[in-house]
DNA sequence: AACGCATAAGTAAGAC
DNA sequence: GTCTTACTTATGCGTT
């Protein structure tokens, strides 16, 4: 192997191993934030909410409410053709 | 509804909110990170890195770190199992 | 060791290898299963029918429903206290 | 509704029943099977057997013949990436 | 009866 | 654009 190729593989394995290194990186601290909410949910259950009603209100608050009101529409529909109550 | 009562509604209401406030606060954080990491993948690419192999790789070094955790978690398992002090 | 303990020994690993078997003869079972639900999904999703509703149906008929009642009421209850539209 | 619009609506209401009765058939044969698991987990603990170490083995059983697949698809990865025939 | 864990369901992103 | 795959969320189960 001429040093060139030497050189073009040494530089390809650096940023390979930046690269991979600045991931990890990111992933460890999403990791932290998510024990950081589950500690926020156990404190709020310590305090008596319900965490599975809280999750709910989470994720409805996310979700838009337009979205919300097509889908609900959907299934209304689709019960309906099932003959289950609404 | 008597003062006492109205006032304990209050504050639960406003310990629900601040709960929410705080997860809702963090998971904004979260999902930032989750889109640098996303980022960090496409800057990869635009490098000539094939990000499927890349993921490949983290994925794998993730769970060589999981599996030498494991392994201490096996081991105490059986060592209990036997009754052997860990 | 003497013949007893080998016994013993014997018995007991010759147990454990036919639960273990017992074990992933139903596993495999079960996944059988599972791929053909499926499999139901997507011959459902091949006739034109949106599979997220589809499931979202399974799951509601498989909750009791005076559960989802009071779940429902519950859910209000923390919405107005948000002072979210219901 | 004329009577052709209503019939393509009765047999699509048709249909959909009988897609959510095959599932709800094949959920609860699953449902079953996971039971039948239960139970030999409960002969096997009333044998003197250790559930966990038992759930334990059978989780690295698993491991092992997932990991033996990846090993093929992390190789055939790598001589893709190396334009290397498969 | 409450807690954490492990599996299962659902969702969203990426490849072909 | 569909289809699979990976991740996140949720439920239920066993344990303390």
């Amino acid at each position: 192997m001429d040093d060139a190729a030497f050189n073009t593989e040494s530089v390809a394995a650096d940023q390979l191993k930046a690269f991979i290194e600045r991931i990890e990186r990111l992933e460890e601290e999403k990791a932290g934030i998510a024990g950081d909410i589950k500690d926020v949910y156990a404190e709020a259950k310590g305090n008596g909410f319900d965490t599975k009603v809280l999750r709910k209100i989470i994720s409805l608050r996310k979700r838009d409410y337009a979205e919300r009101q097509e889908e609900e529409a959907i299934l209304e529909l689709y019960m309906q053709a099932l003959g289950m109550p609404i």
